[in-house]
DNA sequence: CCTACCGATCGGTAGG
DNA sequence: CCTACCGATCGGTAGG
């Protein structure tokens, strides 16, 4: 059972805490625990954090982007963060684990069809769009920021984007079985189509000339042939 | 005339330095200008900066490497180091460029076939092969550290790919006109092959499981799909 | 190139 | 005794 803290005492790094998400993987010392029972969920001021850092982050990178901002932006102190997130590197990885499931929700309401050939044509046309429309407004997309997670945190992020990756995955398998798409690896398949779409921001703001649909189109064309058989080898 | 500066004193951006290269676009004061009259190629401090620094940063990442440290992996103090560089992100701009270049070369070397088939196989294998060579040994990829550049820096960097891409580019549109390729737009397709190249490395590094040949077979036939004609639609 | 430092700001913590 | 913070400042370190 959970003890009362007394006061000045540290809560350590395995109390319960009110906050979810990834336990700091540093040894730094705790922000005193307050009871448990209530979750971040219920909590809006948590959600509002989150919005001010992820549009700071996405202005000025996470290192760019210091605590003191995000708090005033949010219209709190830098200390009153700490009760809501053990540290900054938390609330990045609370910021980038939200948009990686809303991206997906949003990847996956776009695959509705049946056909896997005009699967594969929702799911590159909804993931390109999405990362064309970051890359039109952000100076950091979510992909870059995934760099200012240490090791293990990326690699926790990496599980997280799985859903996205097998959605993929299970498009191509059941077009192969289908007959429809011709492949040697399904997981290396899925990779290169799925980097790249998601590493369009790289380029696209470079040339501004192209517009989105165009440039959704032909990565649409491009993946189905990647794909489709008979393969013109 | 350059005046000889008293201690203390700080010298303009606007004046002459040894060093070449991009000049910061931040308003830093600067530390004393040596003599003109040297230049940076003919110093092999300048390459041994470099040395450290690229080794440090893809181990850490620009911001988690300090100055200090690359200093004292020179053997040099700090203050030393803007002997030769104006600034930090000068040094990181440096060993970028470096990296381009060498990397360039390393591809360009490898595209040497006249057959536009294999020319577009030898040039995804060799940049696949060097990605995923420096996947296996680093922590931040030059690719992710470009997005410490500012957006300034940033463009410059991409026109120092341009040489990477039009090669690609050439190699497409000598299969069009040969009529072994079909493709709607050269830009876009090269775009698309090469950053489905570029960052293999996001996902190498977690399914060891996969050969380093393979994966650059994978890769290479999935590109010649791409572009082959008669295309599968 | 070194020694000796600066202005500022960093992430995080204190008691209340 | 709780949740939700505040005003002030900590020890270190950054780039220059």
């Amino acid at each position: 059972m959970q003890q009362p803290l007394a006061p000045g005492e540290k809560a350590s790094a395995s109390a319960t805490r009110h906050w979810e998400g990834h336990s700091s993987v540093y040894g730094l010392t705790m922000t005193p625990t307050p009871a448990p029972g209530r979750t971040v969920l219920q909590d809006d001021s948590a959600e509002r954090i989150l919005d001010a850092a992820a549009a700071l982050f996405i202005e000025g990178g996470y290192e760019g982007t210091s605590v003191s901002s995000i708090a005033k932006s949010t219209g709190m102190t830098a200390a009153a963060l700490y009760w809501h997130f053990p540290s900054k590197i938390d609330i990045l990885f609370a910021v980038l684990e939200r948009d990686v499931r809303e991206g997906y929700a949003e990847v996956e309401k776009a695959v509705r069809s049946q056909e896997p050939r005009q699967r594969l044509r929702e799911y590159v046309d909804a993931f390109v769009r999405q990362q064309i429309r970051e890359a039109e407004t952000r100076n950091f997309s979510y992909s870059t920021l995934i760099s200012s997670l240490p090791q293990e945190l990326r690699q926790e992020m990496l599980k997280l984007g799985a859903p996205y990756i097998d959605l993929l995955r299970g498009i191509l398998t059941s077009g192969r079985e289908a007959g429809v798409f011709e492949f040697a690896d399904v997981r290396v398949t899925a990779f290169a189509i799925s980097t790249m779409c998601e590493y369009v921001f790289t380029w696209f703001r470079a040339n501004r000339s192209l517009s989105q649909d165009a440039v959704c189109a032909l990565y649409t064309d491009l993946a189905v042939r990647m794909v489709s058989t008979p393969p013109a080898l």
